[in-house]
RNA sequence: GGCGAGGUAGCCAAGUGGUAAGGCCGGGCUCUGCAAAAGCUCUAUCGCGGGUUCGAUUCCCGCCCUCGCCUCCA
C-alpha cells in the first residue's frame, strides 16, 4: 500500500518497521460535545485506511486517543455542573455510538489523557533534564522551541514567518514564557479548573494538551512507530509540538509517516455552529438519512482534497441532495450484490475476517487497487460501478458469480459500506392499504383500468407507492 | 502579511502530454393498459491569457476567483 506522507511530501510505500504489524496512531476526538460530520470525515477515512491495510494482508495495530482533559472539557464540565469524568463519559459514549453507526472498526487501543497523567509527568521531567523545558514562576512548565532545531519541519515553519498574534488573540499566560512560540507542558492550577488538578514536582496543575499524544504514543507504540494521523489542522501546532516533545525526549524519529486528512466543507464554506451548518450523525438521521449514506458521501472525494458536503439544494432548502444521491447509488449496488449472491448460491455475506482470505477479487480488483494506491476512495467507487456495468449476469456460471460476489464484498468491506437491506425497504403496509392494493390488482387483472387507477390513487394518497412486478405488486412507503 | 489547497458537465467528483472515470439530477429508449420501479443509453474540451511541444485539460509563466491554515479545532 502507498500513501502520501506530509513530512516528505511524497507518496511512499507503507512497510511495518517490525516486518509484521503496521502500528499507527490517530488523534481522536475531544469529548466535550457531539462529533460533527467533518470530524467523521477524518475518522471514517482513517477507518478505510485501516480496513485496506488489513484486507491487503497486513495486520494493524490501531491506537486512537480520547482527549478528555483540556481547556474545553474542563470549561464545559464546570458549566454543566458535572465532574470531568461524568461529563466526558457522556460524550465518549455518544462518540462510540456514532462510530458504530458509521460502521467503523474500533481501535485496538483507545487511551485517554486522564489515565496517563504519570506518563506525561515523567516526560516533562525528562525534557527539563535534557534542557528542552523550563519552569515559570507560577509553576507552569514550557517547552523551549528554540532548543529543538528540527522544530517546524513538518509544517515547514522554517519557510514561513511566525506571525505573532496573527489572530489578535494573546494568551494570558504569555508573559510567563520566554518566547511566544513556546508551549505549555504543564499548566499550573488555576481557579477556574475546579477540582481538575494533579500533584506534580512543579506543584498542582495539569498537563498541556500536546503532551498527551506524545505520552500515549510512547506507551503503546514505542519510541518510533509506523504512522501518525490526524486532520490537517493538527499539522501545526499539535503534531509539530508532539514531534518536538517526543524526539527531544527519546532522540529517535517519532513516526515514519504522517497521514493528514483535509477538511470537509459544507455548501462551499467552513462548517461552524454560528453558520448553522454544523451537522451530526443524529441530526442527519432525524432528517431521514442513514449512516451508510453519510459514509458514502464522506468517502466520495480523495482525502487530500476538500470535500464539499452539499446540504442545501438549489432552492436553498436543507434537503441534503448529496445524501439522497448516495441512497440511490447504494441501492444500485445492493441490487447487483443481491443478484450476484443469489446466482452464486451464497447464504451469508462473509465476515470481515473471512474476506481477508479472499485473494481473487474478480472484476472488483481495480476498486481495491485504487485504495491501495494513496487511498483513492472516489476512484475506487468509480471502479465499483464500472465493474458492475461490465458484468453480464446471464453469462456467469455459479463459480464466476461467486468470485465476483466475493470481490465486490471485499471492495465494500474496504470502503466500509454496508448495503441497504432491500427486503426491509418493502415495509409492511397496514391491512387496509394491503386490501386496497389487492383490490386494485384484481381490477387490473380484469383490465378495469379506471377502477385500478382510482384505487391506486387512494393508496398513493395514503402514503404508499405501488410497484408492479411480473408476479404481482409491492408496497413501498412514499418518500 | 506568511503558508497551503483548488478552479473539470446542473450538482458532487476521479484522471491523463495524444481530445476526459464514476455517482446524483435531467433527457431518450426498453418494459408496461397507463404509471411507478428496474435495465440500457445520452449530456463536459477541463477558470482566463501567454509559453514549451508534432500535440496540453495535464508542464512553465502571468492574471482572475474560491477555500483553508497561521488562535482551540478532524
Amino acid at each position: 500500500m502507498r500513501l502520501f506522507d506530509t513530512m516528505s511530501r511524497e507518496v511512499k510505500d507503507l512497510l511495518p518497521a517490525d516486518g509484521k504489524t503496521f502500528r499507527f496512531y490517530c488523534c481522536g476526538p475531544t469529548v466535550y460535545g457531539p462529533a460533527h460530520i467533518g470530524n467523521f470525515r477524518t475518522f471514517v477515512l482513517q477507518d478505510v485506511f485501516r480496513r485496506t491495510l488489513e484486507l491487503s494482508g497486513l495486520p494493524a495495530l490501531h491506537v486512537r486517543n480520547l482527549t478528555d482533559l483540556d481547556d474545553k472539557t474542563i470549561r464545559d464540565s464546570q458549566a454543566a455542573g458535572k465532574s470531568l469524568e461524568e461529563f466526558t463519559k457522556f460524550w465518549r459514549d455518544r462518540f462510540h455510538e456514532d462510530c458504530q453507526k458509521l460502521n467503523m472498526l474500533p481501535p485496538h487501543i483507545e487511551p485517554s489523557a486522564v489515565g496517563h497523567i504519570p506518563h506525561q509527568i515523567r516526560m516533562i521531567e525528562e525534557l527539563i533534564e535534557k534542557g528542552h523545558a523550563y519552569q515559570s514562576e507560577d509553576g507552569s512548565v514550557y517547552y523551549r522551541v528554540t532548543s529543538f532545531s528540527d522544530y517546524g519541519r513538518l509544517s515547514r515553519l522554517d519557510q514561513r514567518e511566525l506571525r505573532e498574534g496573527a489572530s489578535g488573540a494573546v494568551a494570558d499566560d504569555e508573559y510567563e514564557k520566554d518566547s511566544v512560540a513556546d508551549f505549555a507542558l504543564w499548566k499550573a492550577r488555576r481557579e477556574e479548573d475546579g477540582d481538575n488538578y494533579w500533584d506534580s514536582p512543579w506543584g498542582e496543575g495539569r498537563p498541556g494538551w500536546h503532551l498527551e499524544c506524545s505520552a500515549m504514543c510512547r506507551e503503546y507504540l514505542g519510541e518510533t512507530f509506523d504512522l501518525h494521523s490526524g486532520g490537517v489542522d493538527l499539522v501545526f501546532p499539535h503534531h509539530e509540538n508532539e514531534i518536538a516533545q517526543s524526539e527531544a525526549c527519546t532522540g529517535h524519529t517519532m513516526a515514519h509517516h504522517w497521514f493528514h486528512l483535509t477538511h470537509l466543507l459544507v455548501d462551499g464554506g467552513k462548517m461552524a455552529k454560528s453558520a448553522g451548518n454544523f451537522y451530526t450523525v443524529d441530526q442527519l438521521g432525524e432528517a431521514g438519512f442513514s449512516p451508510a449514506e453519510l459514509r458514502y458521501v464522506l468517502i466520495s472525494a480523495h482525502y487530500r482534497q476538500p470535500l464539499n458536503f452539499v446540504a442545501k439544494d438549489e432552492e436553498g432548502n436543507e434537503s441534503f441532495p448529496a445524501l439522497a444521491g448516495a441512497r440511490q447509488a447504494l441501492q444500485r449496488i445492493a441490487r447487483l450484490s443481491a443478484a450476484l449472491q443469489e446466482k452464486a448460491g451464497i447464504a451469508e455475506i462473509p465476515a470481515f475476517e473471512e474476506l481477508k482470505k479472499i485473494d481473487d477479487r474478480g472484476s472488483f480488483q481495480g476498486a481495491f487497487d485504487a485504495l491501495a494506491d494513496d487511498l483513492n476512495t472516489p476512484e475506487s467507487l468509480g471502479k465499483v460501478f464500472s465493474a458492475m456495468k461490465a458484468l453480464d449476469l446471464d453469462s456467469l456460471d455459479e463459480a464466476a458469480a461467486k468470485t465476483e460476489f466475493h470481490g465486490l464484498q471485499v471492495a465494500l468491506a474496504a470502503l466500509g459500506l454496508e448495503l441497504p437491506d432491500l427486503e426491509a425497504e418493502k415495509a409492511e403496509a397496514p391491512a387496509e392499504i394491503q386490501e386496497l392494493a389487492q383490490q386494485r390488482w384484481s381490477a387490473k387483472q380484469d383490465k378495469n383500468w379506471a377502477e385500478a387507477d382510482r384505487l391506486r390513487d387512494e393508496v398513493t394518497a395514503a402514503g404508499w407507492t405501488i410497484k408492479d412486478t411480473k408476479e404481482g405488486f409491492e408496497l413501498i412507503p412514499s418518500a
